[in-house]
Parts: structure tokens; C-alpha cells; sequence
DNA sequence: AGAGAATTCCATCATTTGTTGGAAACCTAT
DNA sequence: ATAGGTTTCCAACAAATGATGGAATTCTCT
């Protein structure tokens, strides 16, 4: 009976059910076990958390840890599928939102939207930085699958027509707002005291200038 | 006899002479472990590296290890000490190649610079990475000081007029490219086959947008 | 060559860490 | 209430880890 966690492995396309649940129901104890391991993995990084960390956020007991997402590598995977779902799911939202709208107008929203979910989830932020620098000694590639979502975002955004042929130049200047984001979000504790304001104000500087720099990246001709 | 490596403790402003000469000759053992706890703290992050580790990447046992540099919390420290140092010397370097010239050049001749060096020292951009994220286990705050670094930007860029007084919205700008410089050298591996081109292509590009995307945050008047 | 210092290694220790077996507690449906 | 399944905890284990004392080796200088 230690094994039926093993029904979420290698799922990461389409979520899978217990997962969802998870997430769905935040108070059943795999729900709260996974929330845990993604503050504490954000914060820490994969080998910077330990199972008994993890236990005692939660307040329960180690076994009762493994009894539910079995090994550290498989929850720190479940997390990370977890998050790359959310974020899809955001990302599909922005989409909605700003469908049919001018191309000023998506940039602002989207960076709007994206922006405050970062901040309110700077964990997220986090785990996707170290992904993205990867190589933790015994997980492989453990990857949120972020280049479809770029790739969307390209599209969206008008720096691209087929979103299986997005020309690196594109692909690039999305990432370079997307990942400044994300720079800003999971450093906030290290970059605020640099700006010298306080949290309303670090806020709205990094959107404001999110914007100043995406406006003309996206509005100007496709040159060079 | 086990105590003389606390010689360089709490000095990270003045360069301490035993972390110069450990860098300056890269021969002597000092030297050749802090290249490898360089290396392998780059690529795995604090907790990600044992001990053990080390000691073998260098080819020698532990104790070794210890006498030459005490706790593995010291020899990170020390590590990220001479980073600290490192980029000091390279953007007082570029300052001093572009004095004089015109704003545009100067941009182009510090992104340039500075991205040849970030591709060529990888694991400098994914220690200054894990440093923004902070919060390791046991580790306090042993930051690379880039505070100072980004303010001297923005006033040799014409951002701010006195250093002392940087305004938010210019160390934000400097610091988006800042960031986006260091997230595309340390996540070279993620990134570039999201872009779908070579190596040598990866690099242009990266730096083609970062030129791109900077010049107009610099030149435009200090609006908004 | 040899005294004295500096350097390296071997063996070891106490903790920490990942992981598991099995007993106890808790539910749920009859 | 009680049988059967589910969930939680206690105790323990093997391996890995950070760290050190002390012996052995190498270096340096006369």
C-alpha cells in the first residue's frame, strides 16, 4: 500500500488527477504536503530541504510524507508539475483576457496579470530559476516546460505567425521580459533594499519598467 | 595549526592578500580548490556540494580541504568573495574602456564585454543567481555587494547625475539588463535549445537583444 | 644531511538524511 | 460494535555528510 502514489509518475502533460486533487482541496493532508514542499523547495532548493523539514512544516510525521507522494524526488517532480500547470493555466488566462485587444493594450495587462501573480507567489518564481539553472546533483530534467508557453506568448504578441516556426530573435526578447520578471519576483528580498522603497513601490517600479522596456521591443519592425 | 585560514574572515570589502594570491596563482592547492568549489558551487549551489565532492574534483582527500580553508561555509564564502572582487575589477575595466565615448557606444561596448565574459565564467552568473535568491539553509548573507556595481552603471550610463542618489526607476533599468545578461549566460543550457540554434548563434542573439532592448531604456528622456 | 615547519593523508566520530517495516489510531459501512 | 481498509506515527536502519586528531610525508632553509 506504499506504492499507489506511483500513479502520478511521468504525467506531466496531462494533469493528473491525483494532483489535481492535491491542489483542489488544499486541506487534505496531500494537499498541504504539497504546498508545504513547494514554499519550502522554493525557498531552500531541492537539496536545501530535507524530509524532515518538510514533516515538520507540515506538523506531521516523516513516513506520513513518503506514504503520500513517496520519495523527496517524486514530490519535488509532483511540485514542479504542479506549478507548470498553474502556469499554464495563467498563462491561457492572460490570453483570454486580452483577446482582440490592441497590442499596447495585451502588453500592458499581461504584464499587469503576471506580475501580480508573481509577487503573490515569489516560490514560484523561485523554483522556475532553478530549473532553468538545473543541474541539482540527482534530479534530471525535472524542467517546467515553459518554451510552448514563450512560444504562445510570441504568437500572441504579434513577433511571430506560426508558433511552430517562432524566430529565435522573438523567442528571445519574450524570454527577456519573461525572465525579468521572474529575477524580480524571486529576488525581491535582495533587490528592494537596492532600490531604496518600500513593497507598494518596488511593485509598480518593476511593472513600470517591464513596460518601458517591453513597449518598443514588440512595436518596433521585425529588424535585424 | 588548523586555524591560520581564518585569516580572511569578515573582509570582503579590502581584497584579503591569501584570496588574491589563491587566484592569482592557480597552481597552488588554495587555488585549485577554490577553482573547483567555484565550479561545483556554481553548478549545484551550496547544499548541492559535499564535502567529498570537492576533495575528489580536486584529486586530494578532505582534511586537505579543511586545512587550507576550514568549513565548507567559509570556503563558499570565500568563493563568493573573490566573485565579488572578480566582477569589481571587470566593470571598473569596462569603465575604463569606454570613457569618454558616446552613450551608444559605451552601451555597446559594455554589453559586449560583459556577456563575452559571463559565457565564458558560467558558473560566476549562477552564483550571483542563487545569491539574488538567497536564503541557503546555513548560509546568511554572504551577497555579492552588486548594489554599488549597478548605482556606478546607471550614473556612467547618465542615469543618475551622483551615486549617492540613484533614483528607483534607473537601478531598475540597469538592473533589468544586469539580470537578463546573467539569466541568459547561467541558463545557457536551458535556454538555447528553446531557441533552436548553435552556440555561437545563442550568444549573438542573446547579446542582440540585450542591445536592443537597452538602448532605447537609456536614451529616451527620464519620462514617467 | 637534518631540524623544524608546512602540507597531505588515514582513520574515525557524531549527526544528519533518505527511507522503510510494522504497530497503533482512525474511518466507514454494515 | 466490529471488520476492513485507510491514514498516521514510532522506531529503526544504512548510507552519507561535516568535521577533526594525529601520523606520515614533503618542503625549506641552513
Amino acid at each position: 500500500m506504499l506504492e499507489f502514489y506511483r500513479w502520478d509518475r511521468g504525467q506531466d502533460r496531462i494533469m493528473p488527477s491525483p494532483l489535481e486533487k492535491a491542489r483542489q482541496e488544499p486541506e487534505s493532508m496531500k494537499g498541504r504536503i504539497l504546498a508545504a514542499a513547494r514554499r519550502l523547495f522554493g525557498e531552500y532548493g531541492f537539496s536545501g530541504v530535507t524530509t524532515r523539514m518538510l514533516a515538520r512544516e507540515v506538523g506531521i510525521d516523516i513516513s506520513t510524507l513518503y506514504y503520500h507522494w513517496g520519495e523527496k524526488q517524486d514530490l519535488y517532480d509532483a511540485v514542479m508539475a504542479d506549478l507548470s500547470c498553474e502556469i499554464r493555466a495563467k498563462l491561457r488566462e492572460i490570453e483570454g483576457m486580452v483577446r482582440g485587444a490592441t497590442l499596447s493594450h495585451r502588453l500592458e495587462v499581461a504584464i499587469d496579470v503576471m506580475c501580480d501573480w508573481l509577487f503573490d507567489h515569489p516560490e514560484a518564481a523561485r523554483l522556475m530559476l532553478s530549473s532553468y539553472m538545473g543541474k541539482s546533483r540527482s534530479a534530471p530534467d525535472a524542467h517546467v516546460p515553459i518554451k510552448e508557453h514563450i512560444a504562445n506568448i510570441a504568437v500572441a504578441m504579434g513577433l511571430a505567425l506560426d508558433r511552430t516556426r517562432v524566430p529565435a530573435r522573438a523567442n528571445a526578447r519574450v524570454l527577456t521580459v519573461w525572465n525579468s520578471a521572474v529575477n524580480f519576483t524571486a529576488g525581491e528580498d535582495f533587490f528592494l533594499p537596492m532600490l531604496g522603497v518600500d513593497r507598494d513601490e518596488y511593485r509598480s517600479v518593476v511593472k513600470e519598467t517591464l513596460k518601458f522596456i517591453l513597449i518598443p521591443a514588440f512595436t518596433l519592425p521585425p529588424a535585424a
